[in-house]
DNA sequence: GGATTTATTTATCAGTCGATAATTGTCGGG
DNA sequence: CCCGACAATTATCGACTGATAAATAAATCC
Protein backbone atom coordinates (compact mmCIF):
# COMPACT_ATOMS: atom_id res chain seq x y z
CA UNK A 1 0.00 0.00 0.00
CA UNK A 2 1.05 3.67 -0.24
CA UNK A 3 0.50 5.06 2.76
CA UNK A 4 1.50 8.55 1.25
CA UNK A 5 -1.32 10.80 1.97
CA UNK A 6 -2.24 13.23 -0.71
CA UNK A 7 -0.46 16.47 0.79
CA UNK A 8 -3.20 18.67 2.39
CA UNK A 9 -1.92 21.57 -0.54
CA UNK A 10 -1.31 20.37 -3.91
CA UNK A 11 1.44 22.42 -5.26
CA UNK A 12 1.71 23.00 -9.02
CA UNK A 13 4.01 24.76 -11.38
CA UNK A 14 2.68 28.17 -12.23
CA UNK A 15 1.68 27.26 -15.73
CA UNK A 16 -0.35 24.31 -15.06
CA UNK A 17 -2.02 26.25 -12.27
CA UNK A 18 -2.94 29.02 -14.34
CA UNK A 19 -4.44 27.30 -17.25
CA UNK A 20 -6.65 25.33 -14.60
CA UNK A 21 -7.61 28.23 -13.20
CA UNK A 22 -8.70 30.04 -17.02
CA UNK A 23 -10.41 26.71 -17.76
CA UNK A 24 -12.78 26.64 -14.74
CA UNK A 25 -13.30 30.15 -14.68
CA UNK A 26 -14.42 29.76 -18.85
CA UNK A 27 -17.11 26.89 -17.42
CA UNK A 28 -18.26 29.11 -14.57
CA UNK A 29 -18.43 32.63 -16.71
CA UNK A 30 -20.54 30.92 -19.24
CA UNK A 31 -22.79 29.15 -16.73
CA UNK A 32 -23.34 32.00 -15.03
CA UNK A 33 -21.62 35.15 -16.12
CA UNK A 34 -18.71 37.19 -15.65
CA UNK A 35 -20.38 38.16 -11.65
CA UNK A 36 -19.27 34.97 -11.15
CA UNK A 37 -17.74 35.16 -7.55
CA UNK A 38 -13.69 34.72 -7.18
CA UNK A 39 -14.82 32.09 -3.81
CA UNK A 40 -17.02 29.92 -6.26
CA UNK A 41 -14.27 29.53 -8.69
CA UNK A 42 -11.83 28.96 -6.08
CA UNK A 43 -14.21 26.37 -4.35
CA UNK A 44 -14.58 24.47 -7.64
CA UNK A 45 -10.97 24.53 -8.02
CA UNK A 46 -10.17 23.11 -4.72
CA UNK A 47 -8.08 26.06 -3.93
CA UNK A 48 -8.08 29.08 -1.97
CA UNK A 49 -9.76 32.40 -3.11
CA UNK A 50 -6.26 34.63 -2.71
CA UNK A 51 -4.45 31.98 -4.34
CA UNK A 52 -6.49 33.18 -7.96
CA UNK A 53 -4.98 36.65 -7.41
CA UNK A 54 -1.52 35.58 -7.66
CA UNK A 55 -2.00 34.49 -11.56
CA UNK A 56 -4.28 37.02 -12.25
CA UNK A 57 -3.96 40.76 -10.87
CA UNK A 58 -8.11 41.04 -10.97
CA UNK A 59 -10.70 39.67 -11.73
CA UNK A 60 -11.36 41.93 -14.61
CA UNK A 61 -8.29 40.06 -15.73
CA UNK A 62 -9.53 37.17 -15.50
CA UNK A 63 -12.57 38.25 -17.69
CA UNK A 64 -10.20 39.85 -20.46
CA UNK A 65 -8.48 36.36 -20.49
CA UNK A 66 -11.38 34.43 -21.46
CA UNK A 67 -12.69 36.83 -23.98
CA UNK A 68 -8.95 35.93 -25.38
CA UNK A 69 -9.72 32.23 -25.04
CA UNK A 70 -12.95 32.37 -26.81
CA UNK A 71 -12.73 34.99 -29.48
CA UNK A 72 -8.95 34.70 -30.64
CA UNK A 73 -8.38 31.17 -30.56
CA UNK A 74 -11.41 29.94 -32.17
CA UNK A 75 -11.55 32.00 -35.46
CA UNK A 76 -10.30 29.30 -38.51
CA UNK A 77 -8.07 31.31 -40.81
CA UNK A 78 -9.02 28.65 -43.43
CA UNK A 79 -12.93 29.85 -43.32
CA UNK A 80 -12.46 32.99 -45.73
CA UNK A 81 -10.01 31.10 -48.25
CA UNK A 82 -12.68 28.16 -47.98
CA UNK A 83 -15.16 30.69 -49.20
CA UNK A 84 -13.47 31.72 -52.03
CA UNK A 85 -12.15 28.97 -53.85
CA UNK A 86 -14.63 28.85 -57.16
CA UNK A 87 -14.18 25.62 -57.73
CA UNK A 88 -16.22 24.21 -55.62
CA UNK A 89 -20.36 25.43 -56.31
CA UNK A 90 -20.98 27.92 -53.91
CA UNK A 91 -23.76 26.11 -52.46
CA UNK A 92 -21.68 23.82 -51.31
CA UNK A 93 -18.87 26.07 -49.95
CA UNK A 94 -21.51 27.76 -47.73
CA UNK A 95 -22.77 24.48 -46.26
CA UNK A 96 -19.16 23.20 -45.57
CA UNK A 97 -18.31 26.78 -44.17
CA UNK A 98 -20.78 26.37 -42.13
CA UNK A 99 -20.57 22.62 -41.04
CA UNK A 100 -17.09 24.22 -39.71
CA UNK A 101 -17.95 27.14 -38.38
CA UNK A 102 -20.82 25.51 -36.00
CA UNK A 103 -18.72 23.00 -35.00
CA UNK A 104 -16.26 25.64 -33.96
CA UNK A 105 -18.53 28.08 -32.32
CA UNK A 106 -21.83 25.71 -31.21
CA UNK A 107 -20.25 25.04 -27.52
CA UNK A 108 -21.31 26.10 -24.47
CA UNK A 109 -18.56 28.12 -23.14
CA UNK A 110 -18.45 30.14 -26.72
CA UNK A 111 -22.25 30.82 -27.30
CA UNK A 112 -22.98 31.94 -23.69
CA UNK A 113 -19.51 34.01 -22.71
CA UNK A 114 -20.54 35.80 -26.17
CA UNK A 115 -23.86 36.79 -25.04
CA UNK A 116 -23.00 37.60 -21.60
CA UNK A 117 -20.18 39.78 -23.28
CA UNK A 118 -22.65 41.27 -25.94
CA UNK A 119 -25.16 42.08 -22.86
CA UNK A 120 -22.01 43.57 -20.72
CA UNK A 121 -21.04 46.17 -23.86
CA UNK A 122 -17.67 44.30 -24.28
CA UNK A 123 -15.81 46.32 -27.19
CA UNK A 124 -14.04 43.45 -28.38
CA UNK A 125 -17.61 41.95 -29.29
CA UNK A 126 -18.02 44.48 -31.78
CA UNK A 127 -14.59 43.91 -33.00
CA UNK A 128 -15.54 40.10 -33.58
CA UNK A 129 -18.73 41.32 -35.92
CA UNK A 130 -16.83 43.78 -37.60
CA UNK A 131 -14.50 40.33 -38.86
CA UNK A 132 -17.37 38.48 -39.37
CA UNK A 133 -19.16 41.22 -41.90
CA UNK A 134 -15.47 41.87 -43.59
CA UNK A 135 -14.47 37.71 -43.66
CA UNK A 136 -17.54 35.97 -44.27
CA UNK A 137 -20.22 38.53 -45.27
CA UNK A 138 -19.00 40.32 -47.30
CA UNK A 139 -17.32 37.62 -48.94
CA UNK A 140 -20.89 35.71 -49.65
CA UNK A 141 -22.13 38.71 -51.08
CA UNK A 142 -19.36 39.03 -53.67
CA UNK A 143 -19.29 35.32 -54.56
CA UNK A 144 -22.91 35.81 -55.02
CA UNK A 145 -22.39 38.60 -56.86
CA UNK A 146 -20.18 36.78 -59.47
CA UNK A 147 -22.56 33.76 -59.69
CA UNK A 148 -24.84 36.15 -60.80
CA UNK A 149 -22.72 37.60 -63.51
CA UNK A 150 -22.33 40.84 -61.54
CA UNK A 151 -19.29 43.06 -60.47
CA UNK A 152 -18.13 41.74 -57.48
CA UNK A 153 -15.38 44.20 -56.86
CA UNK A 154 -17.48 47.29 -56.24
CA UNK A 155 -18.54 47.04 -52.20
CA UNK A 156 -21.40 44.95 -50.96
CA UNK A 157 -24.79 47.39 -50.58
CA UNK A 158 -26.15 47.88 -46.92
CA UNK A 159 -29.34 45.90 -48.50
CA UNK A 160 -27.17 42.90 -49.86
CA UNK A 161 -25.17 42.49 -46.13
CA UNK A 162 -28.22 42.56 -44.45
CA UNK A 163 -29.36 39.50 -46.64
CA UNK A 164 -25.67 37.60 -45.80
CA UNK A 165 -27.01 38.66 -42.23
CA UNK A 166 -30.11 36.65 -42.05
CA UNK A 167 -28.56 33.55 -43.46
CA UNK A 168 -25.98 34.24 -41.11
CA UNK A 169 -28.26 34.81 -38.14
CA UNK A 170 -30.72 32.01 -39.38
CA UNK A 171 -27.96 29.44 -38.33
CA UNK A 172 -26.50 31.17 -35.78
CA UNK A 173 -29.38 30.98 -34.20
CA UNK A 174 -29.44 27.24 -33.50
CA UNK A 175 -27.07 27.89 -31.08
CA UNK A 176 -28.80 30.08 -29.46
CA UNK A 177 -31.54 28.30 -29.23
CA UNK A 178 -29.44 25.12 -27.96
CA UNK A 179 -27.07 26.55 -25.68
CA UNK A 180 -29.19 29.77 -24.23
CA UNK A 181 -32.24 28.55 -24.30
CA UNK A 182 -31.48 25.29 -23.33
CA UNK A 183 -33.89 23.57 -26.20
CA UNK A 184 -33.04 20.33 -27.28
CA UNK A 185 -29.85 19.99 -29.84
CA UNK A 186 -30.98 19.65 -33.55
CA UNK A 187 -30.72 15.96 -34.60
CA UNK A 188 -29.09 16.40 -37.49
CA UNK A 189 -27.34 20.15 -37.61
CA UNK A 190 -26.13 19.51 -41.10
CA UNK A 191 -28.68 18.46 -42.84
CA UNK A 192 -30.85 21.33 -41.17
CA UNK A 193 -27.74 23.82 -42.33
CA UNK A 194 -27.95 22.15 -45.96
CA UNK A 195 -31.94 23.05 -45.89
CA UNK A 196 -31.24 26.38 -44.76
CA UNK A 197 -28.41 27.18 -47.27
CA UNK A 198 -30.24 25.83 -50.01
CA UNK A 199 -33.45 27.70 -49.27
CA UNK A 200 -31.44 30.72 -49.15
CA UNK A 201 -29.18 29.83 -52.55
CA UNK A 202 -32.60 29.62 -54.59
CA UNK A 203 -33.70 32.85 -53.13
CA UNK A 204 -30.73 35.26 -53.61
CA UNK A 205 -30.36 34.18 -57.02
CA UNK A 206 -33.60 35.40 -57.46
CA UNK A 207 -32.92 38.18 -56.10
CA UNK A 208 -29.67 38.96 -58.12
CA UNK A 209 -30.84 38.04 -61.21
CA UNK A 210 -33.72 41.21 -61.07
CA UNK A 211 -30.25 43.37 -60.60
CA UNK A 212 -28.71 41.44 -63.70
CA UNK A 213 -27.74 43.50 -66.41
CA UNK A 214 -31.14 43.72 -68.12
CA UNK A 215 -32.01 41.95 -71.70
CA UNK A 216 -34.58 42.88 -72.91
CA UNK A 217 -35.40 39.36 -73.50
CA UNK A 218 -33.42 37.06 -71.54
CA UNK A 219 -31.74 36.63 -68.23
CA UNK A 220 -28.62 35.33 -68.14
CA UNK A 221 -28.55 32.53 -65.65
CA UNK A 222 -24.60 31.83 -64.48
CA UNK A 223 -21.17 31.76 -66.67
CA UNK B 1 -45.26 82.64 -5.39
CA UNK B 2 -45.80 79.43 -4.31
CA UNK B 3 -43.54 79.57 -1.50
CA UNK B 4 -44.99 75.40 -0.63
CA UNK B 5 -41.67 73.89 -0.57
CA UNK B 6 -42.34 69.85 -2.77
CA UNK B 7 -42.23 67.41 0.65
CA UNK B 8 -39.73 65.86 1.28
CA UNK B 9 -41.31 62.77 1.68
CA UNK B 10 -43.23 62.43 -1.74
CA UNK B 11 -46.61 59.96 -0.57
CA UNK B 12 -48.16 58.72 -3.70
CA UNK B 13 -50.73 55.97 -4.10
CA UNK B 14 -49.32 52.32 -3.64
CA UNK B 15 -50.54 51.61 -7.52
CA UNK B 16 -48.44 54.27 -9.08
CA UNK B 17 -45.93 53.94 -6.73
CA UNK B 18 -45.64 50.53 -8.11
CA UNK B 19 -45.83 51.11 -11.45
CA UNK B 20 -43.17 54.07 -11.02
CA UNK B 21 -40.88 51.03 -9.56
CA UNK B 22 -41.58 48.23 -12.10
CA UNK B 23 -40.77 50.92 -14.97
CA UNK B 24 -37.43 51.62 -13.30
CA UNK B 25 -36.61 48.14 -12.64
CA UNK B 26 -37.67 47.11 -16.26
CA UNK B 27 -35.10 50.06 -17.34
CA UNK B 28 -32.92 49.01 -14.78
CA UNK B 29 -32.31 45.05 -15.66
CA UNK B 30 -32.68 45.28 -18.94
CA UNK B 31 -29.47 47.65 -18.56
CA UNK B 32 -27.44 45.65 -16.19
CA UNK B 33 -29.24 42.70 -15.76
CA UNK B 34 -31.31 40.99 -12.54
CA UNK B 35 -28.15 41.43 -10.66
CA UNK B 36 -28.48 45.38 -10.52
CA UNK B 37 -29.18 46.26 -7.06
CA UNK B 38 -32.10 47.37 -4.90
CA UNK B 39 -30.50 50.18 -3.79
CA UNK B 40 -29.42 51.82 -7.04
CA UNK B 41 -33.06 51.12 -8.42
CA UNK B 42 -33.69 53.19 -4.86
CA UNK B 43 -31.54 55.64 -5.99
CA UNK B 44 -32.55 56.01 -9.15
CA UNK B 45 -36.33 56.76 -8.25
CA UNK B 46 -35.51 58.86 -5.19
CA UNK B 47 -36.84 56.62 -2.53
CA UNK B 48 -35.06 54.68 -0.07
CA UNK B 49 -34.42 51.17 -0.95
CA UNK B 50 -36.81 49.69 1.69
CA UNK B 51 -39.34 51.22 0.57
CA UNK B 52 -39.14 48.97 -2.38
CA UNK B 53 -39.91 45.81 -0.19
CA UNK B 54 -43.75 47.09 0.80
CA UNK B 55 -44.52 46.72 -3.07
CA UNK B 56 -42.89 43.65 -3.68
CA UNK B 57 -42.11 41.05 -1.03
CA UNK B 58 -38.34 39.81 -2.42
CA UNK B 59 -36.26 40.99 -5.49
CA UNK B 60 -37.26 37.63 -6.93
CA UNK B 61 -40.96 38.64 -6.79
CA UNK B 62 -39.63 42.11 -8.93
CA UNK B 63 -38.25 40.14 -11.41
CA UNK B 64 -41.00 37.78 -12.36
CA UNK B 65 -43.17 40.76 -12.41
CA UNK B 66 -40.14 42.32 -15.02
CA UNK B 67 -40.87 38.99 -16.90
CA UNK B 68 -44.72 39.47 -17.08
CA UNK B 69 -44.45 42.94 -18.39
CA UNK B 70 -42.32 41.69 -21.05
CA UNK B 71 -43.10 38.96 -22.15
CA UNK B 72 -47.39 38.74 -21.78
CA UNK B 73 -48.18 42.14 -22.53
CA UNK B 74 -46.36 42.52 -25.72
CA UNK B 75 -47.95 39.55 -27.41
CA UNK B 76 -50.48 40.95 -30.34
CA UNK B 77 -53.29 38.22 -29.98
CA UNK B 78 -54.34 39.00 -33.98
CA UNK B 79 -50.68 38.17 -35.46
CA UNK B 80 -51.45 34.52 -35.82
CA UNK B 81 -54.66 35.69 -37.49
CA UNK B 82 -52.64 38.08 -39.63
CA UNK B 83 -50.80 35.15 -40.98
CA UNK B 84 -53.96 33.18 -41.96
CA UNK B 85 -55.56 35.84 -44.08
CA UNK B 86 -55.34 34.10 -47.85
CA UNK B 87 -57.28 36.98 -49.39
CA UNK B 88 -53.34 39.15 -48.71
CA UNK B 89 -50.47 37.17 -50.66
CA UNK B 90 -48.70 35.76 -48.18
CA UNK B 91 -45.12 36.99 -48.95
CA UNK B 92 -47.23 40.08 -47.92
CA UNK B 93 -48.60 38.61 -45.09
CA UNK B 94 -45.36 37.80 -43.98
CA UNK B 95 -43.66 41.05 -44.76
CA UNK B 96 -46.37 42.90 -43.06
CA UNK B 97 -46.95 40.81 -39.79
CA UNK B 98 -42.33 41.11 -39.21
CA UNK B 99 -43.17 44.71 -39.63
CA UNK B 100 -45.60 44.56 -36.69
CA UNK B 101 -43.45 41.56 -34.38
CA UNK B 102 -40.55 43.66 -34.81
CA UNK B 103 -42.17 47.06 -34.30
CA UNK B 104 -43.27 45.05 -30.67
CA UNK B 105 -39.87 43.60 -29.55
CA UNK B 106 -37.14 45.80 -30.78
CA UNK B 107 -36.90 47.88 -28.03
CA UNK B 108 -34.01 47.57 -24.85
CA UNK B 109 -36.29 46.62 -22.15
CA UNK B 110 -37.70 43.27 -24.58
CA UNK B 111 -34.41 42.34 -26.41
CA UNK B 112 -32.42 42.38 -23.09
CA UNK B 113 -34.57 41.23 -20.63
CA UNK B 114 -35.55 38.08 -23.30
CA UNK B 115 -31.96 37.36 -23.35
CA UNK B 116 -31.02 38.06 -20.02
CA UNK B 117 -33.75 35.61 -18.46
CA UNK B 118 -32.68 33.13 -21.53
CA UNK B 119 -29.38 32.95 -19.91
CA UNK B 120 -30.13 32.76 -16.32
CA UNK B 121 -32.45 29.45 -17.89
CA UNK B 122 -36.14 30.87 -16.81
CA UNK B 123 -38.36 28.93 -18.30
CA UNK B 124 -40.47 31.37 -18.80
CA UNK B 125 -38.47 31.66 -21.89
CA UNK B 126 -38.78 28.69 -23.17
CA UNK B 127 -42.42 28.83 -22.29
CA UNK B 128 -42.30 31.54 -24.73
CA UNK B 129 -40.69 30.01 -27.43
CA UNK B 130 -43.06 26.87 -27.51
CA UNK B 131 -45.90 29.87 -27.80
CA UNK B 132 -43.93 31.28 -30.84
CA UNK B 133 -43.48 27.92 -32.83
CA UNK B 134 -47.15 26.88 -32.04
CA UNK B 135 -48.47 30.25 -33.32
CA UNK B 136 -46.34 31.61 -35.87
CA UNK B 137 -43.80 29.09 -37.33
CA UNK B 138 -45.99 26.17 -37.59
CA UNK B 139 -48.57 29.07 -39.45
CA UNK B 140 -46.22 29.84 -41.66
CA UNK B 141 -44.99 26.79 -42.86
CA UNK B 142 -49.31 25.46 -43.73
CA UNK B 143 -49.27 28.66 -45.53
CA UNK B 144 -46.28 27.55 -47.60
CA UNK B 145 -47.42 23.81 -47.85
CA UNK B 146 -50.64 25.31 -48.98
CA UNK B 147 -49.08 27.51 -51.38
CA UNK B 148 -47.49 24.71 -53.15
CA UNK B 149 -50.59 23.07 -53.28
CA UNK B 150 -49.35 20.06 -50.57
CA UNK B 151 -51.05 19.00 -47.68
CA UNK B 152 -51.76 21.69 -44.87
CA UNK B 153 -52.96 19.87 -42.27
CA UNK B 154 -50.47 17.44 -41.33
CA UNK B 155 -48.10 18.83 -38.69
CA UNK B 156 -44.91 20.13 -39.80
CA UNK B 157 -41.91 18.49 -40.51
CA UNK B 158 -38.76 18.72 -38.05
CA UNK B 159 -37.10 20.64 -40.95
CA UNK B 160 -39.83 22.65 -41.75
CA UNK B 161 -40.08 24.30 -39.04
CA UNK B 162 -35.98 24.83 -38.99
CA UNK B 163 -36.98 26.46 -42.47
CA UNK B 164 -38.96 28.93 -40.22
CA UNK B 165 -37.16 29.18 -37.57
CA UNK B 166 -34.38 30.15 -39.93
CA UNK B 167 -36.69 32.94 -41.58
CA UNK B 168 -37.07 34.39 -38.05
CA UNK B 169 -34.16 34.50 -36.66
CA UNK B 170 -32.94 36.21 -39.71
CA UNK B 171 -34.99 38.80 -38.62
CA UNK B 172 -35.01 38.57 -35.05
CA UNK B 173 -31.33 38.72 -35.24
CA UNK B 174 -31.38 42.51 -36.69
CA UNK B 175 -32.83 43.75 -32.93
CA UNK B 176 -29.98 41.24 -31.79
CA UNK B 177 -27.53 43.43 -33.22
CA UNK B 178 -28.70 46.74 -32.27
CA UNK B 179 -29.85 46.08 -28.59
CA UNK B 180 -27.80 43.44 -27.29
CA UNK B 181 -24.76 44.32 -29.36
CA UNK B 182 -24.78 48.34 -29.72
CA UNK B 183 -24.34 48.33 -33.45
CA UNK B 184 -26.44 51.42 -35.57
CA UNK B 185 -29.92 50.56 -35.93
CA UNK B 186 -30.82 49.74 -39.72
CA UNK B 187 -31.63 52.53 -41.48
CA UNK B 188 -34.84 51.31 -42.89
CA UNK B 189 -36.13 48.23 -41.00
CA UNK B 190 -38.96 47.59 -43.27
CA UNK B 191 -37.41 47.74 -46.36
CA UNK B 192 -34.09 45.13 -45.10
CA UNK B 193 -37.71 43.30 -43.37
CA UNK B 194 -39.38 42.88 -46.94
CA UNK B 195 -35.72 41.66 -48.72
CA UNK B 196 -35.22 39.37 -46.39
CA UNK B 197 -38.84 38.16 -46.60
CA UNK B 198 -38.57 38.08 -50.27
CA UNK B 199 -35.25 36.38 -50.50
CA UNK B 200 -37.04 33.59 -48.23
CA UNK B 201 -40.12 33.69 -50.56
CA UNK B 202 -38.86 32.80 -53.83
CA UNK B 203 -36.24 29.95 -51.86
CA UNK B 204 -39.28 28.40 -50.08
CA UNK B 205 -41.19 27.68 -52.89
CA UNK B 206 -38.19 26.12 -54.71
CA UNK B 207 -38.18 23.75 -51.35
CA UNK B 208 -42.04 22.80 -51.38
CA UNK B 209 -41.74 22.37 -55.29
CA UNK B 210 -39.64 19.73 -55.07
CA UNK B 211 -41.72 18.13 -52.77
CA UNK B 212 -44.45 18.30 -54.39
CA UNK B 213 -46.43 15.89 -56.38
CA UNK B 214 -43.84 14.48 -58.58
CA UNK B 215 -44.11 14.96 -62.56
CA UNK B 216 -43.22 11.45 -64.58
CA UNK B 217 -40.36 12.54 -66.01
CA UNK B 218 -39.03 14.24 -62.93
CA UNK B 219 -36.53 13.11 -60.45
CA UNK B 220 -37.56 13.27 -56.62
CA UNK B 221 -35.13 14.98 -54.50
CA UNK B 222 -33.37 14.17 -51.57
CA UNK B 223 -35.05 10.33 -50.87
C1' DG C 1 -58.36 70.23 14.21
C1' DG C 2 -57.23 66.25 16.45
C1' DA C 3 -57.06 61.27 15.75
C1' DT C 4 -56.18 57.54 12.60
C1' DT C 5 -54.15 55.41 8.78
C1' DT C 6 -50.35 54.25 6.16
C1' DA C 7 -46.64 55.64 2.89
C1' DT C 8 -41.96 56.48 3.73
C1' DT C 9 -37.66 56.80 6.32
C1' DT C 10 -33.89 55.54 9.65
C1' DA C 11 -31.20 52.10 11.66
C1' DT C 12 -29.45 47.77 11.35
C1' DC C 13 -28.40 42.75 10.51
C1' DA C 14 -26.05 38.84 8.61
C1' DG C 15 -23.87 37.50 4.23
C1' DT C 16 -21.10 38.17 0.36
C1' DC C 17 -18.03 40.60 -2.62
C1' DG C 18 -13.02 41.71 -4.51
C1' DA C 19 -8.67 42.37 -2.76
C1' DT C 20 -4.28 42.65 0.41
C1' DA C 21 -0.75 41.34 4.00
C1' DA C 22 1.16 38.13 6.70
C1' DT C 23 1.96 33.30 7.52
C1' DT C 24 2.62 28.40 6.44
C1' DG C 25 4.24 24.35 4.12
C1' DT C 26 6.02 21.92 0.05
C1' DC C 27 9.53 21.07 -3.12
C1' DG C 28 14.24 21.14 -5.48
C1' DG C 29 19.24 22.13 -5.06
C1' DG C 30 23.32 22.28 -2.23
C1' DC D 1 19.58 16.78 5.45
C1' DC D 2 18.71 21.16 5.64
C1' DC D 3 17.71 25.48 3.51
C1' DG D 4 16.00 28.76 0.38
C1' DA D 5 12.37 29.72 -3.10
C1' DC D 6 7.84 30.25 -3.69
C1' DA D 7 3.17 28.01 -4.06
C1' DA D 8 -0.60 28.10 -1.11
C1' DT D 9 -2.92 29.21 3.12
C1' DT D 10 -5.05 32.03 7.04
C1' DA D 11 -6.80 36.26 8.56
C1' DT D 12 -8.79 40.36 7.53
C1' DC D 13 -10.41 44.80 5.38
C1' DG D 14 -14.04 47.91 3.62
C1' DA D 15 -17.72 48.08 0.54
C1' DC D 16 -21.86 46.21 -0.86
C1' DT D 17 -25.85 42.85 -0.92
C1' DG D 18 -31.06 41.55 0.22
C1' DA D 19 -33.97 42.01 3.88
C1' DT D 20 -36.42 43.32 8.60
C1' DA D 21 -38.16 46.20 12.58
C1' DA D 22 -39.05 50.34 14.44
C1' DA D 23 -39.68 55.31 13.99
C1' DT D 24 -41.61 59.24 11.36
C1' DA D 25 -44.51 62.18 8.60
C1' DA D 26 -48.09 62.98 5.15
C1' DA D 27 -52.73 62.44 3.88
C1' DT D 28 -57.74 61.18 5.29
C1' DC D 29 -61.73 60.93 8.20
C1' DC D 30 -64.92 62.47 11.70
Amino acid sequence: MTPKQPPKRRRLPPTERRDEILQKALNLFAEHGFESSTRELARQLGITQPLLYRYFPSKDDLIREAYRAVYLDRWNIEWDRLLCDRNVPLEERLKSFYASYTKAIFTREWMRIYLFAGLKGADINRWYIGLLEERILQRIVKEYRHLAGLDDQTKPSVEEIELAWALHSGIFYLGVREHIFSLPPSEDRDRTISAVVGVFHNGIQTYFAKAAVPKPTEIKAHA
